[in-house]
DNA sequence: ATTTTTAAGTTAGTTTGCTAAGTAAATTGT
DNA sequence: ACAATTTACTTAGCAAACTAACTTAAAAAT
């Protein structure tokens, strides 16, 4: 990493040090989850990966011929935004999107032979990168992280806090 | 909250019980930063605040003058964002860009009346929200989740692993 | 059996962020 | 003093997510 880097590096540090008490930990996680996804969109962008299809990619490697809701529904997504990453991930070859047992509504979705060669290639990618970003946590750390994020979620859910 | 919130809570919960070993981590940092965002977008929007302007008031609350670059360091995002942002903002009469010192290049950023006497409004809507957030964690719980989401940006910067 | 309701997929338009490239002012080096 | 470089802001265009509203198929109710 350039000098540069290193800079970009400590000024997001520093300004974790500095005030802003009120919503600390709300944009320290959002700085996480942005580092972590441009970490992930980097590695995968050799593959022509986008972070967008990968979140589809892992749910399908482990349970294909689910319809385009129930996909939504696993990723964590909605409808439209999983209609237009299908759509391209279909034009791109690595899905199929099939209607099934007459149902001319439902839509299932299918890995190409191209879409499912690609797990053992960027599994191992995700994996290392995760290892790299808890690096220095203990065991301990890591389960109170896991812990605490769904706490928040959990937390802001129950109070009616997301519409 | 209704049964279909209750309902969408529980799927985003069940969702991390479930399989992806991979990158689980960063799937959670990102839903929790997503639903902590989306809570506060729904708040400010009473206030008719965006959540982009948020970011650039509470730092403009702190210090006032800065120019855009600047800015754009103290908020941790891009100048093109930056740029976009503080022109909307200055449409609704949030804040004023101004040219200082004879300098024809940077533009200073000040809060009108308007910007500046919304602090008091919308600081306490960001800290109730905070409180609600980490509501059921212990103080060291929530000093381990302040140190590793740290760890983890500085983590992914040493490995280079963001450009 | 027909109507009504619900569900799945789609389209349109918005928001928030990005990168890459352009322009013009200020600074540095000769 | 002038040329070269760097810096600050701007423009253009893209990506990933969202909400709201539409269409049509399937399921439920009368």
């Amino acid at each position: 990493m350039g000098r540069r880097d290193d800079h970009a590096a400590q000024r997001i540090l520093e300004h974790w040090q500095s005030e802003f008490p009120e919503d600390r930990l709300a944009h320290l996680v959002r700085d996480a989850a942005r580092v972590l996804a441009k970490s992930l969109q980097v590695r995968l962008a050799e593959y022509s990966v986008s972070f967008g299809h990968w979140s589809f990619l892992r749910v399908l490697w482990y349970s294909e011929g689910l319809t385009q809701r129930e996909l939504s529904e696993q990723v964590g997504l909605m409808e439209p935004t999983t209609f237009t990453a299908l759509k391209a991930m279909e034009a791109k070859g690595l899905i199929e999107r099939r209607h099934q047992d007459g149902n001319r509504k439902n839509l299932h979705i299918y890995l190409t032979d191209k879409g499912r060669a690609l797990k053992d290639e960027l599994i191992p990618i995700a994996e290392e990168l995760n290892e790299v970003a808890v690096r220095g946590l203990s065991e301990e750390e890591r389960r109170i992280m896991h812990r605490g994020l769904l706490a928040i979620i959990q937390n802001l859910f129950e109070a009616g806090a997301v519409s």
